[in-house]
Formats: structure tokens, C-alpha cells, sequence
DNA sequence: CACCATGTTCCTTG
DNA sequence: CCAAGGAACATGGT
């Protein structure tokens, strides 16, 4: 459920509500999600530690840890895969069916949920250090980007979505700084123009900052599904109609007329998995392809 | 039964 | 060795 938005969102959400929490008990109910950690090694990581900071790195949540003994300082890697949610519930409450962690923390238990279980909740650090850029800092220089763009042959919508590329683009956002570029996604990345790389470069950062400004208007309440549960990304919801529309231009929107234009939105699949876009606002002949 | 889904990693192919 | 594409992971919705 989550690109570089979302987690930005949340991370906000949660830092306040666990500094200086101390974890009591450690319940790991899913290892696979702790892969390479064991389970025993985040029992003894995490048991009598306290939250110390918490910050974001592309889509991995870094909450940072203090053993109250020792002073030692830890890092524990959170993702949330494509169904995974973090969030504070009182200890009294029923776990939900797919809990695959929970830490109490005396009358409230920080429960890391995933009904898929492709999330992360791990010590081990492999990941967050192949990542690019960030996009959102300064690390992420339109020259470094066209440098990488130039080595590439794939198609920019799949180039994108590699996060050694640039850290925290995910599916919809790939389809949506597209969109705002008014790129073709099947365009080969080594044969963007220079200033096709430059709206992407400037689409990207704009998609993103627009995305977290829209997240930081919703009240959440990450325990429950629905408006309010940071997947503000998705333009659907039951009970609030209107309330997200035009946020995304073209994430799934397939057959529905172009905010832009009124063209047909088109879907396609492209490394498996499907890309949205206006054909006339991204026209191949447009990207001079 | 079919196909779809916000992500990453591993395996195969070229 | 590298780059690119597809399958696998696991569960649920339509």
C-alpha cells in the first residue's frame, strides 16, 4: 500500500506517538516478514529497548532503538510491502487475523499488520543500502538522473520503479510523473531528450511533494480501513465521495476521459505490471520516439 | 475459475 | 559480468 507518500505520512503520523515508548514484549507471529533476522534476534534486539527516532529512507521506515543498559544504539527496518500497516492499538484490544508482529509497550501495542506478508520488519540494513537518491533532497541532481537514464534501454515507466535509480517511486506515482511530464511510458530512458529528462526530474519531485501535502489533510486512524487509514492514494472510498477526487490524473483510470483532454486513459502492461496513461497527453510522436 | 492488486528478490535468458 | 523480463512470494477482492 505504500510509495514514498504514504510511509512520509505515516512516519509523521508515528514518531511523536512512540518516542521514548519502551517495548515490554516482543510477539512475532509471521518470521518470514523478520527474513534475515530470526526471531530470537529481535526478541534480544528489540526486548527492554527504547524508541529513540524514527525517520524514512525511499519506502523503509528506520526507527532507531536505545538499550537502556548499555546506550547502544539500534536500527530496525520496517516495509510495508503492498498490504502492510503500522499503527498503536490499546493491548486490550484483539489482534487483528494477520498481525505478523507486535510490540507492546505497556497499555498500547505497536502492531506491524500485513495481510500479504511481503513487508519487512527486520535488523537487517542490505536493502535501504542499494537505494538511490532521495527525491525529495538535494542529493537528487537533474545531472546525476540523466547520467543514469543514459545507461538505460528499459522503458522509462519500468527505469522508474528502480530504486537504485531514485529512491520510493512505486507503481501509481511512476504512471502519475509520467503523466505530468507528458512522457510515452514504453519511451526507452536513453532516449529522452534533455528536456523531457528535466520535467520528469522536476514531475517526479512535484507528484511526490503534492501527494504528502494531500496525505497530511487526511485524518487518520491507521487501525481500520476505509478514508482514514493512510491509503489516501487510492481515488475510491465508500464514505467519503468526492473526497479524493483529482488527486490522481491517471492511476486507475483505464476508459475514463483524461482530466486534461477528455482522451480515453489507456492501460497497459509493462514488466508485468500495468501502466496508466492519457495517449494523446503522452503521445509517442510527443516523445519523439 | 479468471484476473486484478500500492513491492522486492530470485532465476533465467540473451 | 550486466541488463531486462518473468515468476515467486501470499492473500483477498471482484
Amino acid at each position: 500500500m505504500p510509495e514514498l507518500p504514504e510511509v512520509e505520512v505515516l512516519v509523521r503520523h508515528l514518531r511523536p506517538l512512540l518516542q521514548n515508548k519502551t517495548i515490554r514484549n516482543v510477539q512475532v507471529n509471521r518470521a518470514r516478514v523478520l527474513t534475515p533476522t530470526s526471531p530470537g534476534q529481535l526478541r534480544k534486539a528489540l526486548g527492554g529497548a527504547t524508541f529513540s527516532g524514527l525517520s524514512r529512507r525511499g519506502k523503509y521506515l528506520l526507527f532507531k532503538l536505545r538499550n537502556q543498559a548499555n546506550l547502544e544504539t539500534r536500527l530496525l527496518i520496517g516495509h510495508l510491502g503492498m498490504t502492510g500497516r503500522m499503527y498503536l492499538a490499546p493491548s486490550r484490544h484483539l489482534l487483528p487475523k494477520h498481525a505478523a508482529v507486535v510490540l507492546n509497550l505497556g497499555a498500547q501495542n505497536f502492531i506491524f499488520e500485513d495481510t500479504r506478508y511481503f513487508g519487512r520488519f527486520t535488523l537487517d540494513q542490505t536493502a535501504v543500502t542499494k537505494l538511490g537518491p532521495e527525491p525529495l533532497s538535494t542529493d537528487f541532481s537533474l545531472q546525476l538522473f540523466q547520467r543514469a537514464l543514459k545507461r538505460s534501454q528499459q522503458p522509462i515507466k519500468a527505469k522508474l520503479l528502480d530504486q537504485s535509480l531514485v529512491a520510493g517511486i512505486g507503481n501509481i506515482y511512476a504512471s502519475e510523473a509520467l503523466f505530468r511530464a507528458g512522457i510515452w511510458p514504453r519511451t526507452k530512458a536513453n532516449r529522452l531528450r534533455p528536456e523531457q529528462v528535466r520535467r520528469l526530474w522536476r514531475a517526479i519531485r512535484e507528484v511526490l511533494a503534492s501527494a504528502i501535502k494531500f496525505g497530511s489533510t487526511v485524518p487518520l486512524s491507521y487501525a481500520r480501513s476505509g478514508r482514514g487509514d493512510g491509503l489516501f492514494y487510492f481515488g475510491k472510498s465508500d464514505d467519503a465521495p468526492g473526497f479524493y477526487e483529482e488527486r490522481l490524473q491517471v492511476y486507475d483510470r483505464a476508459r475514463l476521459p483524461c482530466m486534461v483532454c477528455g482522451h480515453k486513459v489507456r492501460r497497459i502492461r509493462q514488466a508485468g505490471r500495468s501502466t496508466f496513461y492519457c495517449p494523446k497527453c503522452q503521445s509517442r510522436q510527443k516523445s519523439g520516439v
